[in-house]
DNA sequence: GCTGCCGGGGA
DNA sequence: TCCCCGGCAGC
């Protein structure tokens, strides 16, 4: 584990991590209760209190036995008023999978933080990378970036990256943009420029060049890997509406917090993305995926979050198993949502109008060895382009798939091809009202066409009738593969 | 003939 | 609502 950023405002219990190859497990060694001002430099990042908000910055950078030994002692830079410890807990889980050497969990489910999904149910945004390739890519890149540009004696806090907190802040209600705010903060906090300004501009350009891998693929991580919310549980105060998109992220923080900020965020982000026209969004689709079982709601921006959520959740399956015997059936929909109406929907929740508008979100790069039906209109292409995502968009703002629609509740959900419109359904208002995305009745079967013949191999074929049994319920029941769509 | 899947019907 | 299957149509 090369890089961790965690982000902790433990006043609303809002806990945010970000980016970090190993989140699950930053999280479970980081999300301690540190509801005490404190102040911390762990690593080149310190602890910033602000009264009774508490935004926790920690970057362990280097070997696993480094990480240990400064999360186990306090380094006070002066700026704690009471130069408390910051206690680090490392709790053991037998089930942590990692990867070896490196640190790396095969898979960062929320599963493997049972304390981060007990206490912090809505309030925590989990992330993760999932390709291990990606991640390990990213150690190397981030730890040759912190090599190059951050010499360990050089690793001082500067003013630039304070940054005021209101103190006054209802917890109520406002968890969701401070979770935005959370990760644009920890997205700006590990910028070297805004860390480092002295030697900013004397990086080397393939350092800069890592830099910039890395902080874009952790903000990427930050806006499409596992965070998810649960449109069922809003009775929870802290429980954040969904985090649409790094604009509404903006949004949320330029209008939750000052003006100076607002700058300092703007500026970073255009550092940190290269974008010679900030305000200029390049893409404004994303896709997410929406659990349809039963009194579910759960959404998530990653199809392998949305089947591990079901695995889990739903079938009962120990996530830390990868176990798959391949029948599994994830009951979820594609949804691919227009940030511009969302923004312009959430823009107006918030007191001011926004003015900037950020990058557009680079999606983590699909998994490489799931199965098909596990992968849903990824297209293979998401990671690396993400404005193929808005090239190969339709005219639509709402594009819903569906990978089972033999499940009786979303029978209705079926899968539409491109250009169609699914009328949403009593409960998944909220993901498309709060999009203003425009709905149209859906397409007209017209009685007597049928639907062409699939290009793709079917259950049947690829499993054959002996492996029934591991065909998609369609197929079963002798209805259009929901799981080989073409 | 094989295959995908629509439409209908039984439990 | 789940599940099965006859039968049609594409290849």
């Amino acid at each position: 584990m090369d890089s961790r950023y965690i982000l902790e405002k433990s006043s609303v219990g809002t806990r945010v991590g970000v980016g970090g190859v190993d989140s699950c497990r930053a999280g479970r060694s980081v999300l301690h209760d540190t509801r005490v001002p404190t102040v911390e430099k762990n690593g080149p990042m310190p602890v910033y209190t602000h009264g009774p908000v508490l935004y926790k910055f920690v970057v362990d950078v280097g070997s696993a036995a480094e990480v240990n030994g400064e999360r186990t002692s306090s380094k006070g830079n002066g700026l704690s008023p009471g130069g408390q410890i910051l206690h680090m807990e490392k709790t053991g889980r037998g089930d942590q999978k990692d990867t070896g050497s490196t640190g790396i969990l095969k898979r960062a489910s929320p599963t493997h933080c049972p304390v981060i999904k007990g206490q912090l149910q809505g309030g925590f945004m989990h992330l993760d990378i999932n390709n291990p390739g990606k991640q390990a890519e990213l150690a190397n890149s981030f730890r040759a970036a912190q090599v190059q540009n951050v010499p360990p004696t050089e690793r001082q806090p500067l003013p630039s990256s304070h940054i005021p907190v209101p103190r006054n802040r209802k917890p109520s209600g406002h968890a969701d943009k401070e979770v935005m705010a959370a990760a644009v903060l920890t997205s700006l906090s590990t910028s070297p420029l805004v860390l480092y300004p002295s030697s900013a501009s004397t990086v080397p350009e393939p350092a800069n060049r890592a830099w910039k891998e890395v902080l874009s693929a952790s903000y990427s991580s930050s806006t499409s890997g596992n965070w998810s919310w649960d449109a069922s549980d809003q009775s929870v105060p802290s429980t954040p509406s969904p985090p649409l998109s790094n604009d509404t992220n903006k949004n949320f923080l330029l209008s939750s917090q000052g003006d100076d900020v607002s700058e300092d965020v703007t500026e970073s982000t255009h550092f940190m993305f290269e974008d010679p026209i900030p305000r200029k969004r390049k893409n404004s689709m994303k896709v997410m995926f929406k659990c349809l079982w039963k009194n579910c709601e759960k959404v998530l921006s990653t199809s392998s979050g949305i089947q591990r959520h079901i695995r889990t959740v739903h079938l009962g399956r120990n996530s830390d198993s990868d176990y798959s015997d391949g029948e599994e059936d994830f009951y979820y929909s594609e949804i691919e949502v227009n940030m511009d109406s969302l923004t312009e929907g959430l823009s107006s929740l918030t007191p001011t109008s926004p003015t900037t508008a950020g990058p557009p979100p680079v999606f983590p790069p699909p998994l490489t060895d799931v199965p098909h039906s596990e992968h849903i209109n990824m297209n293979g292409s998401q990671s690396h382009a993400p404005t193929l995502l808005s090239q190969s968009a339709p005219s639509t703002l709402c594009h819903i798939r569906t990978d089972h629609a033999y499940q009786g509740p979303v029978t209705h959900v079926r899968t539409v091809s491109i250009g169609e419109k699914r009328q949403p359904a009593a409960n998944t208002h909220t993901t498309v009202n709060k999009t203003h995305a425009l709905i149209t009745p859906p397409a007209k079967s017209i009685p007597g066409t049928r639907k062409p013949r699939g290009e793709a191999k079917k259950c049947r074929k690829v499993y054959g009738m002996e492996k029934r049994d591991m065909w998609c319920t369609a197929c079963r029941w002798k209805k259009a593969c929901q799981r080989f769509t073409d």
